[in-house]
Formats: C-alpha cells, structure tokens, sequence
RNA sequence: GCUGAUUUAGCUUAGUUGGUAGAGCAUCGGCAUCGUAAACCGAAGGUCGGAGGUUCGACUCCUCUAAUCAGCACCA
C-alpha cells in the first residue's frame, strides 16, 4: 500500500496508509482530538473526518473552534433539514444546500406549493427530535449509477450528482434518509443544539434567471447558545440601522406609492443633508480641477443609439417619449453622452487635457420592481459625475488623482469599511459589452497595473463591468448585509471612438482622448442611504439637518434669551432652532435626543444670570456649562473638522501618493 | 421581473369560526411654566391599499391590481 505524507500546522511531517481518514490522523495525535474533529482540512480542502484520503499534503484537524468548524456545523444542519424536509414532504426536490459566514440555507422545489414561513417551526422540531433521538451520521459511497437511481425523479440533484468527476459519491445517512453530501457534515449531530430557521425566499436554480425558481430555506446555527443570541440580535440591530426606518423615524424622505415606485422625496430634513454633501462634493472638485456643468435630463434618442445605450443598455432604460413631430426624446440613464456634447462643442487642444467634466446629474434608470428599496436602489437618481478626457499617456496619472480624491472624501466622512473590485466583463457573454477584444484587454490590464502600482488589494470580478469599459468599483454593504457599490472609476475607449472625439496634439494633429468615467460620492440617494446606515441617524455636526436644538427651561421666563441665542447661531449658519413648545424640559430633551440632535442646549435662571449655555453633547451623558463665545467657538471648530478625530486625519491618504 | 409574505388613523399597531373597527405616540383644546430621556384631563382623527366578486351582510372568503418587505436575478 502505497503511503502519504501530511504536514501539520507546526510543520512536523507524518506518513499513513492511502486511504487514511482525517479521524485515523486525529487519533494518531491524541485521542481527545479526535473526538473533537469534526472534519479535517487537506491542502485548504475541507474533508470528512471518515473520508479515505487519496493524496497527502498540508493538513489540519478541524475542531469546533475555528471558522471552518463553525462552517461543518452549519452544513450539518443544512444537511439535516434536507433530511427532515424530505420526511415531511414526499415529493420536495432539492437543490443546492450550503453553508457560510452568515448561516446556511437549502433550496427546495415542491410540485404543490412551496415550504411556506409557517411550517419553519415544525421542520425545526423535527431537526431537534433526530438530534436529541438518532444523532449518529452514516456516509454512505455510491457509483454514480446507483446515486442517479436513488436521487430518482429530482433533476437539480441529478444534475448535481451528473458534474461531481467520481464515480464514488457520498451520501449521509441521516435517520435513515440518504441526502447527497454537498458540503462536509460532521460525525454526529449532537452539536447542534443553537439553530434556528430563519426565513423561506425565492431563488433561481443555479443562479440563472432563466431557469426555474426553488424556495430557500434559511438558517443559522452555533455551538454556543450565546453565539445564537448575539447573531439573533445582531439581525434584529442591523434593523434598526435601516435607512428607511431611520428615514422615517427622523423625517428625511419618503416613497408615495401613488406618485411612483423608485421615486422618492427629500423632507426638509433630508434635503438639508444632501445639500450638504453636494455643497461638499461641488466644492472639492472645483478644487481640484473639475469643470461643473448643467446639462438636460432628456435628450434626443438618437444620442443614446450613437452612444451605444440604445442597444446594450435598453432594458434598464425608460421607453422614449414620442413627440407631435416624430421627435423621440429619452430620458437619460447615464450622464457621459451629454459630457461628450460638452467637450465637443469646443476644439480641444492637449494642453487642455486632462479635461474634467463634473455634474450633479439627474438620471432615470428603469429599475426592475423587486430590486427598489428605499434610498439605495431608485428609478431617479442624481449622480455625483464626472468624466475626464485625457490623453493615452495621462491615464495612470489621472486615474491616481482620482483614487486619492476619492480616499480624501472617504475620510471626511469617516468611511473606511470597503473593498475594492476590479470589475471586468464576462468573456463568456460578450454581446453585453462593445465588440473590441484588444481595447478590452489594454483597459484591463491598465487598471489592474495601476492597482499593482499603488500596493492596493482588490479583488476582481468577470461580468461586472460597464458595457462600455472595465471599472474600478467601492464596495460597501448595507445594514442588511447586501454588497453595494459607492464609488466607481471606469476606464473607456469606446465612447470617444463612437462619437470621434480628439484633441489636437503639440504636433498640430488630431488624437483620440480616453474617458475616464468617475462617481467619488455615488448618487445622492444611495450615498445618503449609506451615511445614514452609518452613521445610525446620528450625524456629526457638519451633516446633521439640525445641529443645536436650544431648550428654555421656561419658555415664558427665559424664551426671549433663547431666541436672541438662537438668531445668532443662525446668523453664522449654524443649523439651530428653539424648542418653545409647552412641554416640560424633560419631554423636549427627549425629543432631541431621540432625534440626535448633535448639540442640545438648555437654558434657565442660571444661564441668563451668567451669559452662558448648558451644553449636551449627543452621546454624552454629562452636560457642560460654557460661554456663548466658547460654545461658538467649539461647534465651528467641529463643522470645519467634519466632525473629526484630530489625530485620525489623512491615514488613507497616505496610502495613494 | 421571479418566489413567498405583508398592506388597518400622520407613525407603531390590536382585531380567526363574516354582523360596518380598538390602542399607544403624534395632532388639537384645556391645565401646568417645570432644571437634562415622556406631567395630567379632554377632543378630533380610520370604512380597514385599490377594483371587482361571493353573501341578507366582508377589515375578515375569492379574483385581479398596486405598493412594500425578505431573498433571487439585475445594478449607482
């Protein structure tokens, strides 16, 4: 018998017998690791505890300490409500079953009607029953003949069994029902003991839109109860993150159904915040070299067929408007074409490039009805755009400014949680995408040099890019955990191509420019949605719709000192306001705390007599008495900073010089 | 768009064997003028997302439709 050889995590090398399972190695250690293995790790490969082992190689016993245990816990339990969705369905078929960072699920298909959200409890009984009764787990090895005729009449797991490249396909043997080993199980189910079934939802077999729909089951599940708890709680926070619940609660905007899904209104209090930031942003870019402009909301069809929208951008695209006179007019989804009218209504000379070109610019984009959702994903959106035309050889350098503006804005708002994806197309589905294999590739491996050049990490994603060119794209998440992008920098040949843009070179002839299509601040609805998921609703100063709230501790008493405190706050354009309601102090100092009001300011007997406030920081427990001036002197200091730590400043910014 | 669920006053929500709706907060009116997270009393406010149907009678049952939510697919 021939003989492997494994390595341990301290580096010590072992030989066994082909064949050996992961328990056998375990054993060899200490028998109490073995009891405590619930699935081994060969060359980064999670594997069965009982599974013969065909090749040696670096090796780890998996225990229910690390990431991975947690992982074979889950599938386990995916695998055990396969089993128990078998027992009390007949027909259910299954299809893909997993298990991740964020629980398990298991798709299911019945011919009636789908698992409903109801029959979760019962299904989850059931699971306890075979844990606490019949915990043991049993592999079963079929060829692939016999695992086709056992998985009879299901074809997601003929199909899955039909790709498995072995003719010696694991099942476990759950309480009697065969289920096909689609992850690593552990020995025994006895450690499930803190799961729970979450929710029933939609999702397409394999992934393809074309192809049918199976209801998901999800879950989660943890060694320790407190793991449970926290993770249940954790769900239930990130509620309250939410930005259409903070949206409503503090009054920012809302969605009228009557006007228009994907079509919302700024409240007063929203609006205030995004004039803010498009104050900001307008700001930072005449600073550093752009161009703002104004240009319309609907144009001329004809704009988007030449610019390529028309045929690889339709569907995403509000149908044209006919006019009395033929005219079709088009509501823009995208801002480059009319940027490109901008650059081309002058001749162009190299000593103009990099030319910068930025709006705040209104788009409709038709957006599938399911995928709406508050501020993050509308049909009406004002980008924070711009396009750059440069000359070949200003790319890279063009493409760093960019980057270091953008890490610049990040830090104002205190973002730091994002990943970078490097977004290609999708060689397999090419018609998406212009039709130019070699500009594809050079943009490509332009972008993904640039990245390389700067040390930045990235990760890189076929099948994201623009039709029109690859991207660099900022990846943040929701509340609820969705991967969303913010920022984006894209990198396009084809454009200036289709509408012959050039510039005149230094030796008098003409030369094509390249665009590069940027959004530092994403649109205004999906950027505010961010900030207010954040930021919990709690904005720093220099955003919040209201920054001081003054409270007289009688309004009849000492009202006229908190009017005369509030005109000159407003006067320097500080955004204060005087609660002078008839309530008692401690209902108006609740009101402004639930509201977040950064500064709360109460003012009586004390503070007349002496010419001073009492201030309430949010977040803070104590207040604190000072003058007016030095008060002033503190909530400006704190605008100006953007709210920030001194000694956090330009950290990323550092990393992009 | 797809699968499932939901839709009751401005907001949050109660209301199952079908007999035309209750509450808290907010609002308004009184009363109180009060030192750091909700004083007290009273009033007004909904025909139960919309349309159609079954029924003597529907918020409660059925059909269609719209929107919302979870997720999938798609995407700033």
């Amino acid at each position: 018998m021939s003989k492997l050889s494994f390595e341990f995590p301290d580096g010590n090398q072992k030989e066994f017998d082909a064949g050996v399972s992961v328990e056998d190695i375990a054993k060899s250690i200490s028998v109490s690791l073995a009891k405590k293995a619930v699935a081994g790790k060969v060359d980064g490969e999670l594997v069965d505890v009982f599974a013969p082992l065909q090749k040696g190689g670096k090796i780890e016993i998996i225990t229910s300490e690390s990431e991975e245990g947690l992982q074979v816990l889950r599938q386990s339990a995916a695998q055990l409500l396969e089993t128990v969705a078998k027992k009390q369905f007949h027909d259910i078929k299954i299809g893909e079953i997993s298990a991740d960072e964020d629980g398990f699920y298991v798709d299911t298909d019945k011919a009636e009607r789908q698992v409903s959200a109801d029959e979760l409890d019962e299904l989850a009984n059931q699971m306890k029953r075979i844990i606490k009764n019949d915990a043991s787990v049993k592999r079963v090895y079929l060829s692939k003949d016999e695992a086709l005729k056992e998985v009879d009449g299901d074809p997601y797991q003929a199909k899955i069994i039909s790709e498995i490249d072995s003719d010696n396909i694991l099942f476990y043997d759950i309480a009697g029902v065969l289920t096909l080993a689609q992850g690593v199980v552990a020995p025994s189910l006895k450690n499930i003991k803190h799961f729970k079934l979450l929710s029933v939802a939609g999702a397409y077999w394999e992934g393809k839109s074309s192809n049918p729909m199976l209801q998901r089951i999800y879950g989660t599940a943890f060694y320790k109860e407190a793991e449970l708890e926290a993770d249940l709680k954790a769900r239930q926070e990130a509620k309250e993150r939410d930005h259409r619940v903070i949206g409503n609660n503090l009054d920012l905007f809302f969605v009228d159904p009557k006007v228009g899904a994907g079509l919302p209104y700024w409240m007063p209090n929203g609006a205030t915040i995004r004039r803010t930031i498009e104050r900001y942003i307008t700001d930072k870019e005449l600073a550093n070299g752009y161009q703002h402009v104004y240009t319309p909301v609907l144009a001329n069809l004809d704009l988007y067929k030449q610019s390529g929208h028309w045929d690889h951008y339709r569907e995403d695209m509000f149908p044209p408007m006919e006019m009395d006179d033929d005219e079709m007019l088009e509501l823009r989804p995208m801002n480059c074409p009319s940027h490109i009218q901008i650059y081309k209504h002058h001749i162009r000379s190299y000593r103009e490039l990099p030319l910068r070109i930025a709006e705040l610019g209104m788009m409709h984009r038709y957006e599938k009805s399911g995928a709406l959702s508050g501020l993050q994903r509308v049909r009406e959106m004002t980008l924070n755009d711009g396009h750059t035309f440069v000359a070949p050889d200003q790319i890279q350098d063009e493409f760093k400014k960019i980057l270091k503006l953008m890490m610049d804005v990040y830090d104002d708002f205190d973002i730091d949680n994002y990943t970078f994806r490097l977004s290609y197309r999708d060689p397999k589905n090419t018609e998406k995408y212009f039709d130019d294999d070699e500009m594809w590739n050079k943009a490509q491996s332009m972008l993904k040099g640039a990245m390389d050049e700067l040390g930045l990490d990235y990760v890189e994603a076929e099948g994201e890019a623009a039709f029109y060119g690859p991207k660099l794209d900022v990846q943040t998440k929701t509340a609820l955990g969705n991967e969303e992008t913010l920022s984006t920098i894209q990198l396009d040949f084809m454009l200036p191509e289709r509408f012959d843009l050039h510039y005149v070179g230094e030796d008098g002839k003409e030369h094509r420019p390249v665009m590069i299509h940027r959004g530092i601040v994403s649109t205004m609805e999906r950027f505010t949605a961010y900030l207010i998921e954040m930021y919990k609703g709690a904005f720093p100063t220099w955003l919040a719709p209201k920054q001081v709230e003054i409270i007289p501790v009688s309004d009849e008493k000492y009202g006229d000192y908190a009017r005369k405190l509030n005109e000159k706050l407003s006067a320097i354009k500080i955004r204060s306001h005087v609660d002078d309601r008839s309530e008692k102090m401690g209902y108006l100092i609740r009101d402004a705390q639930t509201h977040k009001v950064p500064y709360t300011i109460v003012v009586g007997e004390n503070e007349v007599k002496n010419n001073t406030v009492s201030v309430r920081k949010y977040g803070e427990d104590n207040s604190r008495d000072m003058s007016i001036d030095e008060f002033v002197m503190e909530i400006l200091k704190d605008i100006s900073s953007y709210s920030r730590d001194a000694n956090k400043e330009k950290e990323s910014v550092d990393k992009v010089r």
